[in-house]
DNA sequence: TCAAAAACGATCAAAATCAATCGCAAACGA
DNA sequence: TCGTTTGCGATTGATTTTGATCGTTTTTGA
C-alpha cells in the first residue's frame, strides 16, 4: 500500500472537505477523492465524522451542506458551468507561479479555482479583491492582502475608488485576471465599471498580466471596458477557443496557451 | 550519539514550534523534525508540553493550532463565552444606530453579534476590517465597505499600514469598537500592534466612539495600546462591571451603559 | 419490475505514528 | 571529584490511520 509522501493532517483534510461542501453546497465522494488524493474509504470516514459534528449531511454519493452559506444561485451556477475547463486553466496558471512571488487575483470563478491551488504555498503573497478567495485561504496558505473597498454583492468582490488606494501601494509580479468578455475588436470587458477600474489599476502595477478566460468568453462584450489587449502578456484558455482568435492575438504579440 | 553543535535552548525551540503552528495552522512532526534538526522524540515531548499549556492541540501526525479557525471549537467557544452578555451588549448598541448612518465595526466577537443585527438595515453604510462581519452581511444588508490590508489569520481581520489608506478616506458617524482589554490606568489594549493602529486611525475618523466590552475585559491589559479613554464617548458593558470602574469613567466624562 | 451499475459498510493488512523505556552526555552543585 | 539532574536520541512494542477487498444496499434506467 503506497501512501502519500506528505499527506495533510487529518483535521486539515476534514476542514477542507467542510469548506468545499459549504461553498459548493454539495460534494461527491468521487470528486473529493480526486481533489484530496486519498481513498474513498478515507473520504467516507471523514464524512462520517463531519456528520457526527453536524457540519455536513451525508447522502448517497456524497454529502450536502448543513451550514447554509451565502452562496446564491447565480454565483454557484456560474462556478459549475464549464468547471473542468476552468480547473485546467487554473492548473496551467499555477505552473507560472514561482517561489516567493507576489501575485494578484481578481474576482471570478476561474481565479477562485486558482486560489484553491494556493493552500500550501506559504511562500507567496496574494493580493486580491475577491472575498471568496480570501475566505478560501483564511485559515492557511499565502500571506493574503485584501484590497478593501465597497463590497459588490453579486460578484463578492471589493471595488470602487477606495480599492485603488490600496492597489496603488502594492506591486505584484503577476496579475491573474478573469474577465467576463474578451473581444478582438472591443477588448476586455466586464459588467461593472467599478470592477473594470480596479482591473485597470492593478494592470499597471503588475509585472505581467495573465488573462484567464475559458473559450465561452471569446467575442463576448460586456458593458465596462478595462485595460486593453496591449496590456496583456499571456492568455490562458481552453482548446475550444476559435483558431482565428488565437492567431490574431499571437500576431499582436500576445502569447496564448490552451490547456 | 551526535548532537547538534549549538542546539537551541529547549524553550526557544518550543516557542519556535508554537509560532510555526500558529502561523501555518498546522505542523507535522516530520516537518518539524527536519526544520529543527532534532529527533521525533524531542518534537513529541515538546508538543506534549505545548498541549498541556493549551497552546496547540495534538493530532495524529502532528499538531494544529488552537487559535486558528481550523480548530473551530475554540473559536466558537470564545464566541459563546459570555455569549448572552455580548448579545445584549450588541442589542443595546444597535439602538444607537439611526437611519442612514455610516458606522464602523472592528473585529471581535461582540461586534460580530452587532453585525448580525444589521441584516435588514439596507439604509446603513458599514465600514469594517472584520472578514467575519463581511461574510455575515455578504448576501444582504447595509452597504459594506471593507478596509483592506493584510489578513490577520487569528482574528480574521484586515490590519496593517495598507488599512489606513482606506480608513483615512472615510468618515463614519459612529465607530463601534470591541477590545481585548480595558484598564483604568493603562487604557485600551489589544494583542496586535497593527490591530491597535487600525483602531487608532478610525477613532479619529469617527463622530462618536462607542466601546463594546463585556465585564470580563475590565482591568485586563494586553500588549498593544490604542486610543485612549478620552477618545471614547460611551462604553456599553454588562451589569457585572465593577462599580468602581463605572464611577471612575463617569467622573472622566465617559458615559457608561450597562445592559 | 428487474438487472446492471454505483455506492456503501465491514473487515483486514500495511504503513505511519505514537508512547514507554533505556542509556548517554552535558550541566550543575556540593 | 562525584552523584544528581536534565535533555536528548534510539529502540521496541502498541496504537492509529489508511487503502484494498468483498459482500450488501441503493440508485438508475430500460
Amino acid at each position: 500500500m503506497i501512501r502519500e509522501a506528505h499527506p495533510a493532517l487529518a483535521p486539515q483534510r476534514r476542514e477542507r472537505i467542510r469548506m468545499m461542501i459549504r461553498d459548493g453546497g454539495v460534494a461527491r465522494v468521487e470528486d473529493l477523492r480526486k481533489t484530496l488524493k486519498v481513498s474513498v474509504a478515507t473520504i467516507r470516514r471523514d464524512l462520517e465524522i463531519l456528520e457526527e459534528e453536524g457540519k455536513v449531511r451525508r447522502v448517497h454519493g456524497g454529502a450536502v451542506s448543513t451550514e447554509s452559506r451565502l452562496e446564491e444561485a447565480v454565483f454557484e451556477n456560474k462556478t459549475h458551468l464549464s468547471a473542468s475547463e476552468k480547473q485546467r486553466i487554473a492548473e496551467e496558471a499555477y505552473k507560472l507561479i514561482e517561489a516567493d512571488e507576489a501575485i494578484y487575483l481578481n474576482g471570478g470563478s476561474t481565479t477562485l479555482f486558482l486560489a484553491r491551488l494556493l493552500r500550501d504555498r506559504k511562500d507567496l503573497t496574494l493580493v486580491t479583491n475577491s472575498l471568496q478567495a480570501a475566505i478560501e485561504l483564511s485559515d492557511s496558505g499565502p500571506r493574503v492582502i485584501l484590497t478593501g473597498g465597497e463590497l459588490r454583492r453579486i460578484s463578492q468582490t471589493m471595488v470602487g475608488p477606495l480599492t485603488s488606494a490600496v492597489l496603488e501601494q502594492v506591486r505584484v509580479d503577476k496579475a491573474f485576471m478573469g474577465t467576463m468578455g474578451m473581444c478582438l475588436k472591443h477588448g476586455l470587458t466586464t459588467t461593472d465599471p467599478n470592477e473594470a477600474y480596479s482591473n485597470d489599476v492593478i494592470s499597471k502595477q503588475a509585472g505581467k498580466v495573465i488573462l484567464l478566460a475559458d473559450s465561452s468568453k471569446a467575442e463576448k462584450v460586456c458593458f465596462a471596458r478595462f485595460g486593453d489587449w496591449d496590456a496583456v502578456d499571456l492568455l490562458i484558455s481552453d482548446k475550444k477557443l476559435p483558431q482565428k482568435f488565437t492567431k490574431s492575438l499571437r500576431k499582436r504579440g500576445i502569447k496564448v496557451r490552451l490547456s
